[in-house]
DNA sequence: GTCTATAGGTTGATAGAC
DNA sequence: GTCTATCAACCTATAGAC
């Protein structure tokens, strides 16, 4: 009993240094975030932190590793919500539903993640790498099974096409908050562009064999 | 003649601080860059850089201003080459064409700029919003002309539309040493799914349009 | 214009009281 | 577990020699 609630209370307090470095990292990136300002959002002095975490870059690397696992786990769980008689197109819209919508709303710790990305130590951006691709695998799964099955064009190089559209969520945290749309109507939109492109097929096809002919004359 | 000499080698001396600012505030952010270590990369000792900038923070500054100048002058020089009578989704197409070539190939400036966003001081960070905004400005036109003449349907939200598609742009430059591509098979792969999604059956209407734009290169 | 030397401030980390 | 006090290292920026 004493010893799970005092498990139980130093975990608390563990947590609450996290969510603080998350949202100090967030805020100013990992060098111009001093221990002296996470100490402050989570109410403590500078000192204290060294009872729970070793150094600076631990603390980072544990937000980091939070920042992946966190994504990976809401897209994760968007797929898992469609059943599996789902096509692989519904998957991969749902995967990019769960993984946005945390990105957007919940997460100082996703969005830290990526911002940090290039300021903190070579070994714990070496070892960051190493997770991130167990992440990008899943996706990668998601984009292979819809080609092989048809549903996406064979000439597009599948990590290419990864990578844009993972690209696109990843920087929507730069500009989200001034677009007025709500997570799931910025999915919407990604998804049909993704799934049918932008342009009014008939129309488009019209105009596009008029100026191919122009050009070629 | 002894002042324009003076003011040519004064400026290639600033232009070399610039560059070696932009390498290192690149690979690092902005508050792990010290200035000695930018002075070392320029050749010359830490304090000297106070001949040429005034702070560490005018000297960030100007990279990022070069940076989204130089983005911007790439992606509008894609455009123009195009001649007059281009269609909206070429225009469209060739902007991308000559920014993510210059994103992935050119430029630290840029590269650095992306990365230092949320690491500087905020007088700089709001100053370089509004320059920045100059260049959205661009792109919401030729999306905007696009959406008018039916070539993107109505309902997409032209300015999330925009967004994400930067992301993508912007997002490039963290994985594409590993990809393989050519900086043009990746902008091809992005306009063949933005302007025809991923999809099978639209891929009679985008060969079409592949022998226009080739010719424009 | 560039150098060296250094002031002045902040940082990550440690030690010891409680 | 948390605090206070403090150290050594590093940083930006300045001053003055050349």
């Amino acid at each position: 009993m004493n010893i799970s609630q005092t498990e139980s209370k130093s975990n608390r307090t563990r947590s609450r240094i996290l969510h603080a470095a998350a949202k100090t990292f967030r805020q100013h990136g990992y060098a111009s975030s001093s221990l002296r300002e996470i100490a402050d959002v989570a109410e403590m002095q500078a000192g204290s932190l060294y009872y729970h975490f070793e150094s600076k870059d631990e603390l980072a690397e544990a937000v980091m590793d939070a920042g992946v696992t966190q994504a990976c786990q809401h897209a994760e769980a968007g797929v898992a919500a469609l059943g599996d008689a789902a096509n692989p197109l519904d998957c991969i819209a749902a995967a990019f539903r769960g993984h946005l919508n945390y990105l957007l709303q919940e997460s100082d710790f996703a969005v830290a993640t990526l911002r940090m990305l290039h300021q903190t130590p070579e070994a714990i951006r070496i070892r960051h790498t190493h997770k991130q691709r167990a992440f990008g695998r899943f996706y990668a799964s998601l984009f292979e099974r819809a080609q092989r099955e048809g549903f996406i064009r064979p000439e597009f190089n599948l990590s290419a096409l990864r990578m844009l559209l993972l690209g696109a969520l990843n920087w929507s945290p730069e500009w989200f908050d001034d677009s007025g749309l709500s997570p799931d109507e910025l999915v919407d939109q990604l998804n049909q562009m993704m799934q049918c492109g932008i342009t009014p097929d008939k129309l488009a096809a019209f105009k596009n064999r008029d100026s191919a002919r122009r050009r070629v004359q």
